[in-house]
DNA sequence: TTAAAAAAAACGTTTGGTCGGTTTTTGAAA
DNA sequence: TTTCAAAAACCGACCAAACGTTTTTTTTAA
């Protein structure tokens, strides 16, 4: 870990701080998190959060900002192994992983996300930019399939927003119950929606 | 208004509270929400609120009732309105309509469920409930459909999960971010994947 | 007059932020 | 290498504000 050991020690501190609060609030929901509960879970006194963080409002924001990059980089991540369009497409399946507990812990950063955003500006901008930088990321998959013949839809903007909002739904509902959507259902239906919406052209 | 008049006081007074505090939790988001903010909205006083409500908690309970109860209705009144099941799958577009205020507060409410429901086992089930006598509905519906030939999908019961969840994503960003993904979008998404997920037969 | 309905006041708890104090680390001088 | 003062890191008691709930008081209506 070279990369820590050059990191001050103030921006380490405020990672590991800012990790621990994130899983407090994954566990006890943001509303119920005080600062005793995260020094609790990080293993300090609330002195030493307040010493690296000046509110718990500047603490959580920067929970989400963690939380925006985290996503991002794990997308990007994944859609490195692979070369055709079809496979990247494919490769969203990561989201549904209930063995991953880092990836796991997205999900109620996410509901909180949408929560705060509806009533803060802020947040909401941070959403809109959030969706658009993923749709560019997309868009650029689905124009690559498209020209390759692969992908058989018209609008390929329309389907990027249509196919990506249809895998929002669907982990979005996987999460929360899975009694009713199984792992298993998870998986096909991102891939059905992939086929369908993309109008994959038949082997 | 023969209901009403029929109702006694009490029912009535915690009818008018709870769409009050509705009204306030969708405006300044859940977790900021007081009872005075409720009494307030109300036109009433803090002990006006609990003569009628022994808690928050129970208030609140109430209002994601009365929020599934609202849309369960609202989704049977437009279902009722078709006879043919592609027009009864097409109808559910009333979610988006931005001039619609009673539609437009049930996002924030929605939102907020999921949010309880990732930590608290019985808003999880009361989610789950929901969720599956929703299905049960659309499957009657897809399933008629499909012996008419007019919906060409193999497996009728992962269609129903796989489209509704996918309505659910577009609706959501919908909502959060309509600079992305604007009204028009989400009618066409809605349409679109009702045809290409359930595979609409060609006219 | 009495009981229900509503308001007002009082109460007690929780919690985020502050701050003075304590411990630990650092780095330069001896 | 040791010493030691200054700075950084951290602690935890305390405070004031906010809030849900309970209790008391007032108003309304039958």
């Amino acid at each position: 870990m070279v990369k820590v050991k050059r990191m001050s020690l103030e921006t380490l501190r405020r990672e590991e701080i800012l990790q621990a609060a994130l899983g407090v609030i994954a566990e006890k929901g943001r509303a119920n998190v005080t600062l005793e509960d995260i020094a609790k879970a990080y293993g300090c006194s609330k002195g030493g959060i307040t010493y690296y963080y000046s509110s718990k409002e500047a603490l959580f924001k920067d929970v989400f900002k963690y939380f925006f990059d985290t996503i991002s980089q794990k997308t990007q991540k994944e859609l490195d192994k692979h070369l055709d369009p079809l496979s990247k497409m494919l490769s969203f399946i990561w989201f549904v992983d209930e063995e991953n507990p880092q990836t796991m812990l997205m999900y109620p950063l996410l509901f909180e996300m949408m929560s705060i955003a509806y009533v803060n500006t802020e947040y909401q901008e941070a959403f809109h930019e959030w969706m658009k930088s993923r749709s560019d990321t997309v868009l650029t998959i689905v124009e690559e399939g498209k020209n390759a013949g692969i992908f058989q839809v018209d609008d390929a903007a329309f389907a990027v927003l249509t196919v990506t909002a249809a895998g929002h739904g669907i982990i979005t509902r996987w999460y929360l119950d899975r009694k009713t959507y199984s792992t298993e259902w998870a998986k096909k239906a991102l891939q059905y929606t992939v086929i369908q919406l993309l109008q994959v052209k038949p082997a």
